[in-house]
DNA sequence: ATAACATATCACCACTTGCTGATATATTGA
DNA sequence: TCAATATATCAGCAAGTGGTGATATGTTAT
């Protein structure tokens, strides 16, 4: 499909923009932008059940968005770098401007509620 | 799954994301950081057929990262805002820095090359 | 060692998503 | 008007993705 150069790279920069395009890991994301949180008080915040946060942390970490500390049985989820805030707090300003028209995009469903 | 307060504006940001999220469309939007493109010059830069171009074009264009000017029967297409192209630059700093990992994300694959 | 708790992993299912090929629409020029 | 060009739309298919429930791993306290 693509120049084979950056496809490698496009591959890897689109990743990285999925671990930021579901509902449930950017209720996690944001809930990590205050203070970081446990899984269980991510589950309690988010609302998400235990398994499918776990899916979503262990994806995110891969991605390198988060990062991990274990501490006695708990393990405790941090935002990896600044910049990931960044980025949503330019998503959302973003949205607040120019990409209101996101709500008609109906090209790409936004999955059941 | 989540506090319905927030649950619209989550969906709305990870359509958003969303927009970014794939290989093709970013090298659609990597492509217009430069300049303007039509249609045509977009499938021939990326390699994309004409039919799924138009498709991704036109799901960038309702999320409201691209602007489309039709210029006798040529449509030219630009990026809407700067700060798709601040997400972009971020995002590749980050990738550069703390995402490397992406590598490894077997979690959710690469579509098949 | 064992129970209780915290987190991670896995298989399965329904749904979503991107791609292709065919077709429709729109614009220009002959 | 008609052919040619540029772009958009659509149905159908193959593959990817998120959620759930069950289970595994790991840690602390008794």
């Amino acid at each position: 499909m693509l120049l084979t150069a950056n496809k490698t790279e496009l591959a890897l920069k689109s990743k990285l923009f999925r671990g930021f395009g579901d509902a449930s890991r950017l209720s996690i994301l944001d809930a990590l932008r205050d203070k970081r949180l446990t899984v269980g008080e991510i589950v309690e915040v988010t609302g998400l059940s235990q398994s499918n946060a776990s899916n979503h942390l262990g994806c995110l970490r891969d991605c390198g968005l988060v990062v991990a500390e274990q501490n006695g049985r708990y393990v405790t989820y941090r935002l990896s770098d600044d910049r990931v805030d960044d980025i949503l707090a330019l998503a959302e300003s973003l949205l607040a401007d120019v990409a209101r028209g996101v709500y008609e995009c109906t090209r790409y469903n936004t999955p059941k509620q």
